[in-house]
DNA sequence: GCTTAAACAGACCGTTCGGTCTTAAAAGTG
DNA sequence: CACTTTTAAGACCGAACGGTCTGTTTAAGC
């Protein structure tokens, strides 16, 4: 990887973890390059603006947590054992994140939805991916006979996400992860259940 | 009401109202002068700085929906059914709120986890009185015998809410209600399950 | 209705904001 | 190694930021 090509993913990863913590309109170009060490020629030099920036480290942080997805993903099978190891990620995601600051999805949605339409749309992309991901589980395990014909993937999905997301608030407001715990727990006897 | 005190109010409303939707860094002075329809001296004569102004408009955003869940509440004495119109409260929440921009809770816990401890304690304080308004109500429930003694009011507390929030932060992504519906439908058969 | 304390307007302050541009250094290329 | 291009620095810009202060208007209490 040129030089180049460094500098601008140092930028981005340690713009992604500024945005996560502190927000879109929580971080100004001064702190980024605080944290990145370079002055505003350096980033300027990758990025045109802000809010380019924005929007890319955002598809940075998707993209971190979607190869976390697909290597908890690799060597499991059966469709339950691979919703589980979904759910199973979030223990760590407020605890000790792979990007500081919790669930970027989740941050960057409650932050958007009335003020950044850009950004919104980026969040609602990624959020469309994490469901179809979760969807296609559950409808490949229905082919293989592995979950019940009468299961709707859309439901679950939303149950199992909103449940995750509302509890990485939670345990992130209190700093205890319990309540993430809690969620899983629930939601491995739901789909034990439903499934 | 004196007329300072009214003006008081119409600051902490229209204040409550631009918090929730841009978040506290993305709302500026300027901005609440607009919506106020007041100058720098207005606002500044009834409070001391723009923190101040949000940590009280954060409370007033509480208030309200503390209103609401009482409201609700009279009238109901059967304990699921007191905690199936908690629940339903959420139908609204996303489509049209009493407080433009969603769940004022979810809204700052998210903004506050990392950038503002004296916001973030102030969301802690309002989840408290959410988590003990559902244990006081399962508590009851259990010792009239309504609810099975095993019930763990705490776990169901962070299930409800999280579930809640979690829907609530989909919905308004999409601005489509169907995943607080969702939500709001399986804690339903999840209630009538467990308690 | 007069008095007086308050509420409010708006000019003003220093700082920080996002962004531009010139220039020097460093990296890539033959 | 020479030459070209890219990359980063940092001075600089106008606008907007949160906050202060003085003067004027308004409303409350007698």
């Amino acid at each position: 990887m040129s030089k180049a090509q460094e500098t601008r993913e140092k930028i981005l990863r340690e713009a992604a973890a500024l945005f996560n913590q502190y927000g879109y309109s929580g971080s100004s170009m001064s702190d980024i390059m605080r944290v990145t060490g370079l002055q505003k020629g350096g980033i300027y030099n990758h990025f045109k603006s802000k809010d380019e920036l924005a929007l890319q480290a955002f598809d940075f942080a998707v993209e971190c947590t979607r190869k976390q997805f697909l290597m908890v993903l690799k060597g499991k099978h059966n469709s339950v054992d691979r919703l589980k190891g979904v759910i199973s990620l979030f223990s760590n995601l407020a605890e000790n994140p792979p990007i500081p600051g919790g669930c970027p999805l989740l941050n960057t949605a409650i932050e958007s939805d009335d003020a950044h339409p850009a950004l919104r749309q980026r969040a609602q992309i990624a959020m469309d991916g994490w469901r179809a991901l979760i969807c296609n589980i559950i409808n490949k395990g229905i082919a293989k006979g592995e979950v019940r014909e009468t299961v709707e993937a859309d439901v679950v999905a939303t149950i199992v996400i909103s449940t995750l997301e509302g509890a990485v608030m939670m345990s992130k407001l209190y700093g205890d992860a319990i309540h993430v715990k809690r969620a899983i727990e629930h939601l491995h006897g739901y789909l034990d259940s439903q499934l």
